[in-house]
RNA sequence: GGAGAGGUGUCCGAGUGGUUUAAGGAAACAGUCUUGAAAACUGUCGUGCCGGCAACGGUACCGUGGGUUCGAAUCCCACCCUCUCCGCCA
């Protein structure tokens, strides 16, 4: 969300960036409604003054009919305007959280076809390797029949040394994000509306990508994020406590409704899958550090995991509404001669911590929204792929790097 | 899941319809005193919203949402959460 004050003096600005973005907003009509409803807030509060003048005049005796009357008359005033204002403020809210963030100048224009490769790491060469879910349904590590007999299509089994894989990896986003001095947290796997909401993430919205439980207000996490966002909801945090690192663990659920066909092949787009996921909660002056940071924490995990890779500046109209600037990581497929999407990395700004009030006490004494940011350590079916695929020989052997050696029973599976 | 108790500011805690403009205490911060500190004393000490360049003024907020009333922290209803006991359970 972003700040009234802001739209009321931007306006022109703010309609711009969402038609970059790709949003149809209504901003005049949004001022509209905020002028309306600053005009009722004023009536109300000047009939709540006499209101209060009026008690204060009853008060310690009991009050005569006349005066009464008077206050039954100016709560049926105060009753009619507030049943007006209700309305206003209902659609208002809904026009102002419809507003995404902004975003700097450099940003490239366009969609997902805009987005702008800046770096590139490693070998990308092609190379006669099995693609993952051959390998892996061959050597019956990976199995996505039984998933779906059980569950549903994007559903699976890993098995045998996929698993300490996948453990391995953990462990080694962890300890890496740790020596950071990230703080490890794990989280709820279900969070209430608001705290979904609050996040970017709509239950009810029309893009559905949130699982909901039935009859409970819960919904579950399509990522760490979520819930490590809500964790200091509401909160005015310290300065000196500043800046907020946390490294989270825990499963994501989507539902990727509309994501079958292109890309959808084996564990790159599944319904589950665990992820080691960054989070900072910072000053606003210093997120665009750590916004580098979280990037070049990941590129570290990239390099220990001697995965090639190419980063990628995300366009204005593939941002989403609540970032302001955004780096994703694509890793190098040998298999399909491409490079296709591993971490995501994004600097929100206030956009999240306005929705769900997270302050912090500035130099002044005055409470200040934080910036926050996340940045994905490691989505570990993604990251399955990118290490069975670059690490394979020719009689199908996939090499453990280095870094993960420590954490397994063997270096070759 | 059942029964009972409870939820008030940074914390503790008083408050069962109108001097509550939320008492009192603690912590924190500033000052006085002191060589310095402690103690004592004095002062400051919540968050929004609306108006204002500002000083400031107005208004709302006592778990959440409704309701009753001229007037609600206080009464009524629903929900959420915490604690104690019982039941179930890894």
């Amino acid at each position: 969300m972003l700040s009234i004050d802001f739209i009321r003096e931007n306006p022109e600005l703010v309609a711009e960036k969402a038609k970059q973005k790709g949003v149809e907003v209504n901003v005049k009509g949004l001022l509209e409604r905020d002028e309306s409803r600053r005009s009722l807030l004023t009536q109300i509060d000047e009939l709540r003054s006499k209101r209060n003048e009026l008690n204060a005049e009853n008060k310690g005796q009991k009050p005569s009919e006349e005066l009464i009357e008077k206050g039954r008359k100016l709560r049926e005033e105060i009753e009619a305007i507030e049943a007006t204002l209700e309305k206003t403020a209902v659609s208002y809210q809904e026009d102002l959280e419809k507003i995404p963030n902004v975003f700097p100048d450099d940003t490239p224009l366009g969609g997902e076809e805009a987005n702008k490769p800046i770096k590139h790491v490693g070998e990308a060469n092609k190379k006669d390797v099995k693609d993952h879910l051959t390998w892996g349904e061959a050597k019956g590590y990976l199995d996505f029949e039984r998933g779906a007999k059980v569950a549903g299509a994007k559903f699976y089994y890993t098995k045998g040394p996929l698993v300490e894989l996948e453990l391995a990896c953990i462990q080694l986003a962890m300890s890496i994000a740790i020596k950071h001095g990230f703080t490890p947290i794990t989280v709820p796997h279900m969070v209430n509306e608001k705290t979904a909401n609050g996040t970017g993430f709509s239950p009810k919205g029309e893009e559905d990508q949130i699982y909901t439980i039935e009859g409970e207000d819960l919904s579950l996490i399509a990522t760490a994020e979520i819930p490590i966002t809500g964790y200091h909801a509401g909160e005015i945090l310290e300065a000196k406590d500043l800046p907020l690192l946390y490294v989270g663990l825990s499963p994501a659920y989507r539902k990727e409704a509309g994501a079958y066909g292109k890309h959808s092949k084996g564990l790159f787009r599944v319904h589950q899958f665990n992820k080691v996921e960054m989070y900072v909660f910072c000053k606003p002056e210093e997120s665009p550090k750590w916004h580098d940071k979280l990037v070049e924490i990941e590129e570290e995990l990239c390099a220990s995991l001697e995965i090639p890779y190419q980063m990628v500046r995300i366009a204005a109209g593939d941002l989403g509404a609540p970032a302001y600037k955004k780096f994703d990581i694509e890793y190098w497929s040998p298999v399909e001669g491409t490079y296709r999407e591993l971490m995501s990395c994004s600097n929100v700004t206030d956009y999240q911590a306005r929705r769900l009030k997270i302050r912090y006490r500035n130099d002044k004494g005055k409470t200040e929204l934080v910036h926050t940011l996340n940045g994905t350590a490691m989505a570990f079916s993604r990251i399955a792929i990118a290490l069975i695929e670059n690490h394979q020989d020719n009689s199908g052997d996939v090499t453990i790097p280095t870094a993960l050696r420590p954490y397994m029973s063997k270096d070759k599976i």
